[in-house]
DNA sequence: CGTATTTGACCCGCGC
DNA sequence: GCGCGGGTCAAATACG
């Protein structure tokens, strides 16, 4: 249970107005909303603090930390991260502790990565062959992801090729209930092997959450209210950034 | 010396 | 209209 790590990602695609392209305004004014969030909740076990970021997991993006806050409700504060990979990317994310759970990080996504991913993938020679397999089943997917994106909404139904990482996370714009513990215990005390499983094998992983999650009617309501929710292909990496992070050995103590 | 982080101030949206 | 809370900026500071 200590390196238990386990990241649930939602995309929350705000937008109120449907054209909200013409609005170039200059950094900060008027955008709070309409802006596409993707929340992602991450539990770091042991890893919290002894990492840099607050052990939060280091996805290939690099950020670069522009501001803190202590936030109303919250005991922790939360900070506030652009994209640093390229000068131009508008990326930006924010993490916060989750106020109840001080094990598990809240990361808020908002806008996307406007540059290729960082990926250090170098010599495919020395990756292993199921990390092979594994990049490009996600760069197939990534593509597929990306005709959906480019579609206008209508073919999104091979929801199969969508691995929502579903879990009965409650958010709302002041007040963010995490009741992640329960699927995730199931998962941990129905069978340990389960979260080995988890952290091997991403798709499996992206699976059974599915599963998990799909037992529970909340979050389908949640989702349901979200309407389709197309996932952004940031988050695709981010899921697989994460899942790849927490792969790693946190060291045996 | 260059870069990243910290931190207080400022701005803006939203609710009352 | 006012106050509150969240998000960003930018100067100061720390670090490599």
């Amino acid at each position: 249970m200590d390196n238990n790590t386990s990241a649930c990602a939602y995309p929350q695609l705000e937008s109120e107005e449907a054209s909200s392209e013409h609005k170039s305004e200059t950094q900060t004014s008027k955008k709070r909303k309409m802006v596409e969030k993707t929340v992602v909740a991450v539990r770091v076990g042991e890893k919290v603090g002894k990492l840099k970021n607050e052990g939060l997991p280091s996805d290939f993006w690099s950020w670069r930390k522009y501001g803190q806050k202590p936030i109303k409700g919250s005991p922790y504060p939360r900070g506030y991260y652009k994209c640093s990979t390229s000068k131009g990317c508008s990326a930006k994310k924010q993490v916060e502790r989750c106020r109840t759970d001080a094990s598990m990080l809240i990361i808020t996504y908002t806008s996307t990565h406007n540059h290729p991913c960082p990926t250090p993938i170098t010599t495919k020679s020395t990756t292993t062959k199921e990390e092979d397999q594994e990049h490009i089943e996600l760069e197939e997917e990534e593509e597929q992801r990306d005709n959906n994106n480019n579609k206008p909404s209508d073919e999104v139904t091979n929801e199969e090729n969508f691995h929502y990482l579903q879990s009965p996370i409650r958010c709302s714009s002041q007040d963010i209930i995490i009741e992640q513990e329960d699927p995730f215990k199931l998962n941990t005390e129905k069978s340990h092997d389960r979260m080995d499983l988890l952290l091997e094998e991403e798709p499996l992983c992206f699976a059974q959450l599915k599963n998990l999650s799909a037992s529970k009617n909340e979050e389908l309501d949640f989702f349901d209210e979200l309407e389709e929710l197309p996932m952004s292909s940031s988050l695709l990496h981010f899921t697989r950034n994460i899942f790849s992070d927490e792969r790693i050995p946190v060291g045996p103590s």
